[in-house]
DNA sequence: GTGGTCTAGACCACC
DNA sequence: GTGGTCTAGACCACG
């Protein structure tokens, strides 16, 4: 677990490594249970504040996507039942959604080429999880 | 061109709208000499400050996308940037719905509910279209 | 607004504001849509560094307390829907109330005395809420 | 007497175990000259390190709550703390109780709902002591 | 003026 | 060694 982070981008560099972790869990490249680096060497890996990795971490606890333990390290919790409401889940994924939608629209990519899109990138994300789980 | 503005994306405002523009340019939506909306009408359409307006436009034109004219408004430069093929596009499109994989993985929203999700936000982006160019 | 704060306690000072804002929303000491003091202010009136106080605001965002709107200010959110599950509500109570409970039994205060004592509290909460909203 | 933990409640875990020995010579569970369980014992009994265990004894004596006797163990002192009257008692608890309602109304459980979930977690703790009681 | 992010460095709690 | 909190001060985004 690598993550690399873009200084330039506009994006926090804290929200940076948030999403890459997420992706790493989501995709099977970091396994429940699994230690994160440390703080301190996260920090230095990627040359930011040891303060700006505590906070991507504190952020990932507070989403309950890994589990701190103090002295211990940051552990990859095992893929829980998401403490909102369905209702809630949904609306942050539309407000996601919103903004591609946007940017198609402004790529003039049709609706159907869109939704073809989402199911390739599905599929693709789908068989990776697969080729990880078989490790 | 119609700029959309996330809020709660941790993204500046004023990059997005550098972003959709150059977008807009990239997929032909805006074509070369085309004028863009005034920073007055810009700032009200999304309310936000002018200063936010104005200062994406200074970064566009900084950029060499648009050129402003004194008292004319602001185009798009014609030897800016060219529409990209088709392909590349997509490429675009399918790193921002990896992003929004990885959220529903965690958010546990299903591939058929993403899926239903996407083509009901479509639908209501083509409504809210329809309403605004009808005013 | 006027929180306080305890350096000695040995809870974080953040943690310490979160609390007594959160119980001046639920009292009815800060109303819907009122704004707080602003971090600055908050950070000289505590004689505490500006970067906690905007700490323990983030964390009342996250939580749904509060709205912060850039350049603006902190805003008490409407008492919306808890976007929690009812079951992670319940859990989330239960661990506070097993501390009271295990205080109550060093205290040597029974059972009973426990269930009327919060009877009491819960009386007590109701009124002053009552008074408040009369204002 | 057997001290609680809670891991999650920010308050530092050593101060935990010294505030309810101290609670329980002040309900009068712990007696002037009882004894208290060995570092050893108490941090195998609560999953801590023994240097936390350790830490918790050594504030407790340096406040005259305890004292140790080389090589006998951990004892209240005779002079200590004199057990509180009942309305006192019931004062302190009435605090944590107010905290845990503000809580209850952020989450939006009701008075009832609240009330049927400490009698709930008293059930719950009871039990716990018997088969405790039981080893 | 507002809040947000980041750095640098100190100290604490815990294993 | 681990993570957590706090301070001090800089710079950015926004109204």
């Amino acid at each position: 677990m690598k993550p690399h982070v873009n200084f330039r981008s506009g994006v926090p560099v804290y929200l940076q490594i948030v999403q890459q972790v997420k992706a790493a869990a989501a995709g099977g490249a970091l396994r429940p249970g699994e230690a994160l680096p440390s703080v301190r060497a996260l920090a230095e890996e990627l040359r930011i504040n040891r303060n700006t990795a505590a906070r991507a971490y504190a952020e990932l606890e507070s989403e309950g996507v890994i589990e701190t333990r103090q002295g211990a390290g940051c552990f990859l919790k095992a893929n829980g039942v998401s403490p909102l409401k369905r209702a809630v889940r949904s609306d942050r994924l539309a407000a996601e959604l919103d903004a591609v939608i946007v940017q198609a629209h402004h790529l003039q990519v049709g609706d159907d080429d869109l939704k073809s899109l989402l199911a390739a990138r599905l599929e693709a994300f789908r068989e990776r999880q697969q080729t990880r789980s078989a490790d």
